[in-house]
DNA sequence: AATTATATTCCGCATTGCGGAACTAAGTTC
DNA sequence: GAACTTAGTTCCGCAATGCGGAATATAATT
């Protein structure tokens, strides 16, 4: 056996497919992976990408990036531009995306609280999910009055330095954390021990007071604090998030009054999906 | 040989990638393809699907279905519900629609054009690219004091039946439209020739006014018109409308007012991205 | 015309993915 | 609680599928 110098990619900050799927998983189809890979190629501030692109973020033969992208662009998931000869993302995946976001009836449930919480204190909510190793913003409701925040629906923020992330964090099961933080870990290199810190003082304050004050630590001049929410029936975790700029929502303001309230929030949507039956673990 | 009984599949409403690649084509890679097929499965109203319904939709064996989805799940495409044992559409896909939109310039651009019209006319004016065989909104924009219409970015609408669709058809490669057309007849079944006779007549208004009106063709109480953009980097078309409830928006302020004030909306598009040369193109 | 950079096509090889069948695991029904 | 039903995973041998180095095509650049 001469082969098997396939795997010998470059080593990239995002971990790909291959790498993700270990040793040999006999059950994970690495074509369909790789494909993937490549939609994911995309970034903030890449509008179009061509084979080579790929080709370098990916570590895949040329040959193969060519079969896949052409592939990709058959089914709408790409769209070649004749001019460049490049691609860009297919508009099938704002379709999917809009499928998903109308099925989560969480999501419709949690809207016009989120909006009533937003303009009571004159800050942002949102309610996030969790992409890998981001968090994913998958509502977003402004008090009218509200500085905007430059987010928006499918925008994502980093897990480790974010309200959002380390109320997320710190009610996920122990061993996908593990996995998670491990993962965290290798991607941040030297700054680790400091999200490290970070992600523990969440998990040490939602202890104790049910919700994760952030203060700056994701953006110079955003205070926010946030709630985790384990859904009922299995289907994961989101996390809510109540914030603004930091010269007009205060740490006290967080604590005092907004954290709480979100709690609150988050309670009644634990209770009216059906969970938080019987006995209650956390009451206010 | 006695092989080859596996593209013996059910015939199914929305063709498969499998159809699509046709023959044999050497350059297509299928196991992509059918992990694709699966997260297209998910519909409107389709909250969660469990491996049965795949099976279903695609026609793929079992075994099939089962590692793709196992893969899918890994890649964040698809969340796996513990409780019920099936699959919801993944976060991942709502990033990835973001990335798509946030690096789409036309749509900045277009933006706070569409919003001014929309203002003008209370109306609303979107902004929509094709996915295959539908139309996707790709952006929305709303007066103040318009009657909102249940659409949003993402959704999507047929092409035959609508003033988008039709405008967008206008002005296809001859050889694209050929094809989709193709596509469109064996889909509508015998709804065609009602269907047919529309479209060429959007075309002929087209050809005409440079845009195209639709009165209640696609939902009983929708006016429409609508002017397409084809992007003069060969980066594909885009179509714009403008139009609201029947009531409020008639035949004839769509062909005197609004469908000029677009039409002249989407020329100065074109103009501010470097198309309608005739002086010049665009020197860099 | 020569050079560089990028993308596609070719084609033989073996890996990968396939899928029928056997096996688990949960419900239902009687 | 045995006998069905229904859904999902695992097994495993087979060969079709996807792979990728090299050759070829296509453009842009000098």
């Amino acid at each position: 056996m001469n082969t098997n110098q396939r795997a010998r990619h470059l080593r990239l900050p995002e971990a790909t497919a291959e790498d993700e799927a270990g040793a040999a998983d006999r059950q994970f189809v690495a074509a369909l992976g790789r494909g993937l890979d490549i939609l994911r190629c995309f970034d903030e501030g890449d509008a179009e990408l061509g084979n080579q692109d790929f080709v370098q973020r990916t570590g895949l033969p040329k040959a193969t990036v060519s079969r896949l992208t052409y592939t990709l662009a058959r089914l709408g998931f790409l769209t070649y531009v004749e001019r460049s000869g490049r691609y860009t993302i297919g508009a099938g995946v704002v379709a999917l995306a809009r499928t998903m976001l109308n099925n989560l009836d969480i999501r419709q449930l949690a809207r016009p609280q989120m909006l009533e919480l937003a303009e009571r204190f004159g800050a942002v909510c949102c309610m996030a999910a969790r992409d890998r190793n981001h968090i994913v913003f998958i509502e977003m409701a402004r008090s009218s009055s509200a500085i905007t925040l430059s987010t928006d629906v499918g925008s994502r923020v980093p897990i480790e330095s974010t309200a959002l992330g380390r109320a997320y964090l710190a009610v996920m099961p122990a061993d996908e954390r593990t996995a998670l933080l491990a993962d965290l870990k290798q991607a941040r290199g030297k700054d680790w021990p400091a999200a490290k810190a970070a992600i523990a003082q969440g998990q040490e304050q939602f202890r104790r007071q049910g919700f994760v004050v952030s203060l700056q630590s994701w953006q110079r001049d955003v205070n926010a604090v946030a709630v985790p929410l384990v859904m009922p029936n299995g289907s994961g975790i989101y996390s809510f998030m109540c914030g603004g700029p930091s010269f007009l929502i205060k740490q006290a303001a967080l604590e005092n009054e907004i954290g709480p309230a979100l709690r609150q929030m988050v309670y009644r949507l634990e209770v009216g999906i059906g969970g938080r039956r019987g006995v209650h673990r956390l009451r206010d």
